[in-house]
DNA sequence: CTATATGCGACAAAAATAGTCGCAATTATC
DNA sequence: GATAATTGCGACTATTTTTGTCGCATATAG
């Protein structure tokens, strides 16, 4: 349970693969996802993603490819999750409006508690801490 | 992301329910799941779980049903979790042998680091705090 | 005996995730 | 200018996981 998906998996992988780089060499998806025996285009749109949201810088054309835009001291957990899938949350209501229990919900204080824990503990941790 | 599953939330409002109710009635799946508009086979399921792990005591026949078996002070959050569904991390790696990187996986280190921490959270949490 | 429980396993339906494909736009190289 | 390699994006399909259902055995109160 809490799993994190593939993608997240693969944006991790492909982030600290940069890391690792020269700062200032571009890498296609193609050579990350031959590197690491990942799906080309999956980790492409993982990538794409990353980019619009200036983690990575991208740049087109034969010898394209992405770089870090970004100190990943200054990249955030919760917010890095949050690119790449939905919001993080181990419960929608969290974030939704439209529930339907009739008798009211018991458990929305306690699951929002849980929540915020691991909220906090995403929000204090920056992608330089895990990659 | 990192979502719970809905038997999970049902564990938690029986839980919850019963937590609010006399430590000595014993209440059906049935009526549980109309009060809160549960699936009562799905929720019957989880009960089931919860008293082959002696966190509810069951009893068969009319006027039959659950009640805490223990005091949620005693259950900590990592078991309950690992009751319902399986182990709890963000990634089977940290559970499992086979992972196919050739290359081998630059993020497990990081990866373990985050399953630890998740884990001590909930460790570090009982019944009694959440429901 | 009947009705109502739990207990359990197999099955079906639905939803979420993972992965693929096609095509446009960009650009380095020839 | 043509070609090849790249990002960017949307639609689509396949697979896996989750969610929910059903049937039947066992127990038991009335």
């Amino acid at each position: 349970m809490l799993k994190i998906s593939r993608k997240v998996e693969y944006a991790l992988i492909a982030l600290r693969h940069f890391q690792n780089e020269n700062p200032h060499k571009f890498t296609s998806a193609r050579e990350v996802a031959l590197k690491y025996s990942i799906p080309q285009e999956l980790l492409a749109k993982v990538l794409q993603s990353l980019a619009k949201n200036n983690i990575l810088k991208a740049i087109k054309g034969p010898l394209g490819g992405y770089k870090l835009a970004t100190d990943p001291k200054e990249i955030n957990m919760t917010e890095f999750f949050e690119i790449i899938e939905g919001p993080v949350g181990i419960m929608n209501c969290y974030f939704e409006s439209g529930c339907d229990q009739i008798d009211g919900c018991n458990i929305k204080t306690p699951i929002n508690n849980i929540n915020d824990a691991i909220r906090n503990m995403f929000n204090n941790m920056t992608l330089a801490d895990i990659a």
